[in-house]
DNA sequence: TTGAAAGCGCTAACAG
DNA sequence: CTGTTAGCGCTTTCAA
């Protein structure tokens, strides 16, 4: 049923080339005959079958994004900054969930690729060498966002670590005595490409070096939850909780709740990423804005130029920005 | 650099059809035959075109998704819930969002099915019988989740109308003697499909019209948050709003806490949807629980369905339930 | 069990 | 300005 271009030849007793002149605003051609041809497409219903004009191409005009789970604010938002940023392109997009698995990841990513998308966004779960060697070997470019791979895999993100260090200098400075780091995925480090993560930490270490802050704990556990009234009330020190994610210190703050433990009475507590739930949330929450929306379409762009041929920055910093709030 | 079928059987000295019967796991060909097609393949790193493999079999193994934006939780958790199901069942997505423009909405509908989606999920912002016209003249099969068009066009939802009946008798209940349903899509109800927002209204008075409740008062414009605080000074009576959508609620209770009203002490808000930010709330929201996964397997469900010719629910209407909460 | 040929719908190159 | 030819990589007949 479908209406291909030979048809309007066809009926217009023309040969397919014209016809391919014509629907393409292509030169040397009579107006005249581009008009019939048009005049006929459009009568005919005749809609391009972009599959074959791919093939031949060698283009698909569409793009791979991989991340962990849309479910999560700080995707959400990056997909969406991504999709209106590749629409206004002229690309569309393949998206599609690793759901924090290595194997799954790599599978999606070939399987994107045999589709020939004409290039890749990931946050990937995979690291090391070999994930590295399989991204080059890929006919298609990527472009990475947060979780660092090799300085030859194109990079976008925040200087996370000077981020955490001037997140513990907020901290300090409202006169807390004592910063407990809470960083669940650390858990994962030896499966998992936690990189933002160990950058925070890398940053938390170093700030607290700076100061006679009491203590340097790390929370890196799956059972964080459970741990961090004990660890609180070990200790007559002001205590903070800096967490790795707002997510993180949301459930934090719920269970110190649940245990008659009250923000910023008797803990502090700060996030990291800024997600638009905390635009509800009183009291409103320290955290250290990620410019997420930014990040997407520079991941965007970057990749495009890669796809365009053209050269491309391997690693873009931008700005954060640290937010006080009623946590602290 | 693309390692063919072509080169495959020229290098194990063969011709083109029985690679293809190695492969892909094909009849009548000789086990020795076939492990050395595979072996080679193997070496030399062959990966399957399934660009070209979907032109020649008419089938891309992709469903076109078109939502409105996915940073609304609501739609995020519809896509998760959607990607998995496809994904599972073989289907990758081209995900897009129309903006809440009709017209951006068409065109990407129609850049999708001339990229050969196998069919579309739609949360649409078009109506009317000429876009179910649209949607009928497509070559791909189209379910639709929420936002109702026409008897012909796959449906998968709930019952807003019963859903909102229940929530005013809960409203009710707690012996609120005035409630103003809040609603700002009404202000777009000519141009944009409402559908979901408008049966809330339906099932709204219908409930209200059981009780004798003082005022039927409906704020159905994009300004309501600054229409709120007055419509609650104008009367003495216990005044409860009833809110077409979580956003809503929480945008109305930060709008009444800025003026000095608490929740519910001066007013009692109920939501609709029951989105995840709504977990780390406090007091805790009323609202109506929408099956929100369920919904998008189901969706998948009954559109591969329709995919591989089957015959499939034309309404399908999946269970709500209410949720109490301190905000009443 | 295998090979040869045709075709999916489109674009590109060259000849007229 | 227009037509012809070849080909993108794959699958599918039909014949051997």
């Amino acid at each position: 049923v479908q209406v291909t271009t030979k048809d309007i030849a066809r009926v217009c007793g023309i040969s397919r080339g014209t016809v391919d002149r014509a629907l393409n605003g292509k030169p040397r051609i009579d107006p005249d005959t581009k008009a019939l041809i048009l005049k006929t497409a459009r009568e005919m219903g005749y809609r391009p079958d972009l599959l074959a004009r791919s093939l031949v191409k060698g283009r698909t005009m569409s793009l791979g994004v991989v991340v962990y789970d849309i479910r999560n604010r700080y995707f959400a938002q990056l997909v969406s900054a991504i999709e209106m940023e590749a629409k206004r392109r002229g690309y569309f997009l393949n998206i599609t969930l690793q759901e924090n698995d290595p194997e799954m990841e790599s599978r999606l990513i070939g399987n994107l690729v045999d589709r020939r998308v004409d290039g890749l966004i990931l946050c990937p779960v995979n690291k090391g060498e070999a994930f590295r060697a399989f991204l080059k070997s890929l006919p298609a470019p990527s472009v990475v966002i947060g979780n660092y791979i090799a300085p030859d895999i194109p990079f976008v993100g925040i200087d996370e670590r000077a981020a955490a260090i001037d997140a513990v200098e907020l901290i300090v400075s409202k006169g807390y005595e004592r910063i407990i780091f809470v960083c669940p995925p650390l858990a994962n480090a030896s499966k998992e490409n936690i990189y933002s993560h160990e950058q925070r930490l890398a940053g938390f270490y170093e700030a607290i070096g700076r100061h006679s802050v009491s203590s340097r704990d790390v929370v890196g556990s799956d059972d964080y939850l459970d741990r961090l009234p004990s660890a609180l009330r070990e200790s007559g020190a002001k205590t903070a909780f800096f967490c790795s994610g707002d997510i993180y210190a949301l459930n934090a703050i719920r269970r110190l709740r649940a245990e008659g433990l009250e923000v910023p009475r008797d803990a502090g507590v700060m996030g990291f990423d800024n997600i638009d739930t905390l635009e509800f949330l009183l009291p409103s929450m320290a955290t250290v804005d990620t410019p997420v929306c930014e990040l997407g379409v520079l991941a965007v762009r970057t990749l495009l130029d890669l796809v365009e041929g053209k050269e491309a920055e391997l690693r873009s910093l931008l700005d954060y920005s640290i937010i006080d709030g009623a946590s602290l």
